[in-house]
This record gives C-alpha cells, structure tokens and sequence, in this order.
RNA sequence: UGAGGGAUAGUUUAACGGCAGAACAACGGACUCUGACUCCGUGAGUCGUGGUUCGAAUCCACGUCCCUCAGCCA
C-alpha cells in the first residue's frame, strides 16, 4: 500500500537497450552508472537522472554504478561527496558497494596518455589558454594548428613526464589530442586532455600536479567499468564524438554514450551557478530549505522517494527539451502520501467555538482510526472533546457563499467524528472581526451521526480548546512568482515570490505530541504535513509538504 | 550564418508503415463523516508544404521554429 507505483513507460532509451540485447552487442550486459561532480547539491534534476540509470540497471537485471566525476579539485569538496552519497541512498539507488571515483583511474589515465602520446596522437602544447583559443577558430571558420603540433614524440613524453612531475607553473603547458583543427565538431579541434593544477585534490592530495579534463576521463573511467549505456545530458551530444575518439583510438573495451534532455520544471532554476545564489545571498535558508527543489530540500518538505520515483516515471524520457509543469510532481506525492500517511486533525487557522449546551467541565474522547484509507490498518487513538473547540477560520462564513457548506448561522455541520453543532452566534471585536462563535450540538448525534438519520452540508475538523497543542506550521508557495523564473526580468531573483513562506500558529490534536522529525501526516482537509528538524521538546514545527486538491474556493 | 540535435492535446509522453493512446491539468457527474481519495464522462494533438504507398506521426524532399557547441568547467 506505501509501494504506488505506475508502470514504467518504453522510451527511446529503452528501445536502445533492448535491440542491444537482441544483437549481443554487450552480451546482453546492461550496466549504467550515475556521475555527479562534488561541487553542489543534488536536485529533482538528478534524481531523474538517478531514477532512469538505476531503473534501467534493476529492470533489465544490471548493474548501477556511483561514480564521482573528481577531476577538478578547484571546485570539488568532501562535503559534497558526503551529501552525494546520502541522497542517492535515500533516493533508493544502491550501488552495492560499487562506489568509484574518476580520481581512481589517475594512474591508468596517465598511462592511456603516454600511450597516446607514444602513437602520435596527442602533444604538449605550449600555448597561452588565450592563445589555444585563438588558434580554434569559430563556428564557422576552421581553426589553425598550434606551433608544437608536430613535436617529436621523445619531447612531448618529456614535457608530460615533467608536467606530472609538477616542474611547469599552471596554465603554461597543456596535452592535447591531436585530431583536426578543422573539424566542424569545435570539440574535436585538439582537445585539452591535461591542464596543469597545483591544487590538492580532496582524494589524491597531492600527489598530482596535472588533471585531466572530463572529455579525457569520462569514456574511460566508462570502459574501465565496463558501463554499457552511458547517460547523460542534451549538451554532450557534440561530446559523443570525442568520447568515440578516445576509446577507438586507445582500442579499450567499447561503451556508448546516449542523451537525453535534462528536467526544466516550473517555478524552479536548475542551473547550479543559480541555486548558489539563491543559497549564497539569503533568499533560502540554506540547501535544505524546504522551498528549495534539492533532494534535501524536498526531503525536509516532506516529499518521499516513493513520490519523487512516481514522479520521474511519470515525465517519461525524451530528447525533446520541455517544461514540466510543478502540478505533477504534486500529484505524484500526493499519490504517495494519501496512501501512506495517517489522517489526524490539525487547525492552520483556529476560530474558537464554545458549546453553550455542553456542559462545562465535562470531557470525552472519541477513538478514531488513523487509517480510513487503508483498512488493512487498524490503529486507532482516542481524541478528546469539550465544551470548547477551534476551528478553521475559512470553515466559517456569516454570510456563505452560494454553494458553500460548511459552518453559518443556524446552519448544522459535523464535527468529524464527534457531534452535529449549529451556529447560534457571532463574537467580534472593536475592530468588527469574528474572535469567537457560539454553538449549540446534539448530544444525540454522538460519534457524528443522528439517530433520525438527517444529513449536514459539510463535515469540519476541529480539536478541543483545553487539549490542543500549539504548534508552528510553515506554509509554502513556490520561491518564484512566475512559472518561468527568467520571463521578464533581467534577473531571476526579481521573480522571487515574496510570499514563499507563511509561518502560521497551529493547533493540532494531542497524539502529534509524540511526533518526531520526518513524521508525516495528512491533516484531514488541510493537505500532507512533515515534523520538522526545527521541532525541540514543547514546540512542534511542521510543514506543509503539499496541499489536498480544493474543487471549492 | 559551420556542425550536431529536436518538434504528437494546455503540459509531459506512447505509438517504430496498419484504429493517434495514456498521465497530469481543465470541465461535468457519481460517491463521501476529508469539497480529499475513488469511479464515470467531456473537450483537446501529429510544426508546414509536397512526394512515395492500398495505407504515413512514422519513409523521402524542401521549408519553419527551438536547443547545443568557439572553458585549461562538467
């Protein structure tokens, strides 16, 4: 009942594979692999990613590979690996002990270049990165040869061995792939393979002074673990023929490269250099606030890896650049949450109630199930009623609407699971806003049904004055005010929604008293909620991880 | 404007020469001690123009529009 699943759909991708299995191209081997860089924060992004390598390898009985893309150690840190590790866990793809590293295959790589070197395929180049630039050419103009291209081999195996050894300053020498200067793949213009880099890497140290680039390292790191389709973003399309390049040059084991377009979704940014700010300038609290659409951001917010998985079969995969609408990564929890939470009673915006015909003093407790969406569980608590109760301030209106049917004057609603009340009175302020209602209940209607069998308009929740617990509730809206953050503005942060986050005072029903972090409820009629990490002992904090569809309002 | 990719309901996708189907969204209805869930129903699509074919979203030609590439980032 917590497993919603909904039934993968083919996809170009799929079709590959399977008329790879049908040819023996790699002797019916699947075996795909997830490479994040260490230099920021998962996201829904990735876990697409993540979902359609490690789906991939489970359904066709493969195997999934972690492999940290390390070859820039300017910008990669432990931490990140850490976090990495943490949330492709939780997303529920397992490696099963094959965690790699790029920076595994230094040496092997080193030994590859030589080779390289050593059949004329590569050099040492002694242009200025400004002048290799100039050298490319364009778009439309063929770029020219470097002066070094045609080095002897004994110099340029010299020049590599004293790169490594760390004799050059940075940026003085590169090795280069000599191909062709005047190809129209830009990529395959002599390709920087080594640059040099005095910088400690956070898993080598410092044992190296050169760095290969990720055109260099990524096909081969792919061969050497014998990844079979190897995934990866639409701008790499042009990359494909390099990767090519290199293994057939090297005449190692053969992989293929296959892309596919990366998640846009509405209401977010996905491009790293963007999330940073938003992290880095303030307009989040950290990559873990539960605006933000990082894993851990949906995680805080109480998205589940059900939710997200329902969600990433459900946008399919295409080569189609497209724009996902943030209504079905909502639905795709709510399939998830409605399935697994257990409904208690919270009120977001509380109007007190008092009974007048209900005796003061006098209390009892109604035992409810958690579960009326799941009869194959049978828990139950008991909630306790008095004389006073709050309710949700938008469950009342003095003078209602067409159609509305919920509380009024003279009008008769149940209280979920307790009694049929009236409305007999309104109590304002000075200021001429409702701080109180009067009621009258039918103390035949016990348990919320009436023995003459009359129908009410409208069920409410509620919890009693004298037993609710306070608590904090965080409401959220998406962090930008239009679907498309970049649409009009110069810059995306003018489209921040200023009303991302609402912070409200709760009173919720005194079960949730136990309730720790990561708990998840759905407060019936309000939506799905999550105990947050915030929460100490004596103040509880949730936040609202989605609302339930409203058809009234 | 060199090269590489892409275009199917409002959105995301399926169909691989043979009935254009699904999910989400929208709308209507049934049910209901959650205006939820569930169920039923409605509207809505092959970028354009030609061609091949008994038959084209699919193959071919010519267009149009969108994305990517000129880092010692990935």
């Amino acid at each position: 009942m917590t497993e919603t699943t909904t039934p993968t759909s083919s996809n170009f991708i799929r079709t590959i594979i399977d008329e790879d299995n049908e040819t023996g191209k790699y002797d019916r081997r699947v075996h795909t692999r997830f490479p994040p860089e260490p230099n920021g924060y998962l996201h829904i992004g990735h876990a697409k990613s993540i979902n359609l390598n490690y789906g991939l390898a489970r359904d066709y009985g493969g195997l999934f590979n972690l492999r940290f893309d390390d070859t820039n150690p300017e910008k990669e840190e432990q931490e990140y690996i850490d976090a990495i590790m943490e949330d492709v866990r939780w997303l529920g793809a397992e490696w099963d002990g094959r965690l790699y590293h790029a920076s595994d295959y230094f040496e092997q790589l080193y030994q590859w270049a030589e080779q390289l070197i050593n059949d004329g395929k590569a050099y040492v180049d002694d242009l200025s990165a400004d002048e290799i630039r100039e050298h490319r050419g364009t778009l439309t103009e063929p770029g020219r040869n470097s002066p070094w291209r045609e080095r002897p081999v004994a110099e340029n195996l010299d020049l590599f061995r004293r790169m490594r050894a760390g004799e050059f300053a940075e940026g003085s020498r590169v090795l280069r792939a000599k191909i062709d200067m005047a190809s129209s793949f830009i990529v395959l213009r002599d390709p920087v393979m080594y640059r040099i880099l005095h910088a400690p890497h956070p898993r080598t140290g410092n044992a190296w002074h050169i760095y290969p680039t990720y055109d260099w390292a990524h096909g081969q790191s792919d061969s050497i673990e014998g990844i079979t389709h190897s995934i990866c973003t639409l701008e790499f399309e042009n990359n494909r023929r390099l990767y090519d390049w290199f293994q057939e040059a090297l005449g190692i084991r053969r992989s293929q490269q296959i892309e596919f377009a990366r998640l846009n979704l509405t209401y977010t940014v996905m491009s790293k250099r963007k999330l940073i700010r938003l992290v880095k300038e303030g307009h989040v609290n950290g990559w873990d606030d539960p605006r933000m659409w990082t894993i851990r951001g949906l995680r805080r917010r109480g998205y589940t890896p059900e939710g997200i998985r329902n969600f990433t079969d459900m946008i399919g995969v295409s080569k189609a650049n497209s724009l996902v609408d943030m209504a079905l990564l909502e639905h795709a929890v709510r399939e998830d949450l409605n399935a697994r939470t257990p409904r208690v009673m919270g009120v977001v915006e509380p109007l007190k109630v008092v009974i007048e015909n209900y005796p003061k003093g006098q209390e009892e407790a109604f035992e409810v199930p958690y579960y009326k969406q799941d009869k194959s569980r049978t828990e139950s608590r008991p909630i306790p009623f008095s004389r006073e109760v709050y309710i949700e301030r938008d469950d009342f209106m003095e003078e209602p609407a067409k159609g509305y049917n919920r509380l009024a004057p003279e009008v008769e609603v149940r209280l979920m699971n307790a009694y049929y009340i009236v409305c007999t009175g309104v109590v304002k302020d000075a200021a001429g806003r409702i701080v109180e209602l009067r009621a009258v209940y039918d103390p035949a209607s016990r348990g919320g049904q009436s023995p003459d069998n009359r129908k009410v308009k409208g069920t409410i929740h509620w919890v009693s004055a004298e037993h609710a617990i306070p608590a904090e509730v965080r409401l959220y809206e998406p962090l930008f005010a239009k679907a498309n953050p970049e649409e009009g503005v110069d810059d995306f942060v003018e489209n921040l929604n200023p009303d991302s986050l609402r912070v409200v005072d709760a009173l919720v029903e005194p079960s949730l008293a136990t309730a720790v972090p990561g708990d998840k409820f759905q407060f019936v009629r309000e939506g799905y909620f999550c105990v947050d990490p915030d929460t100490e002992p004596g103040r509880l904090v949730f936040n609202r991880t989605v609302g339930l569809k409203d058809t009234w309002r």
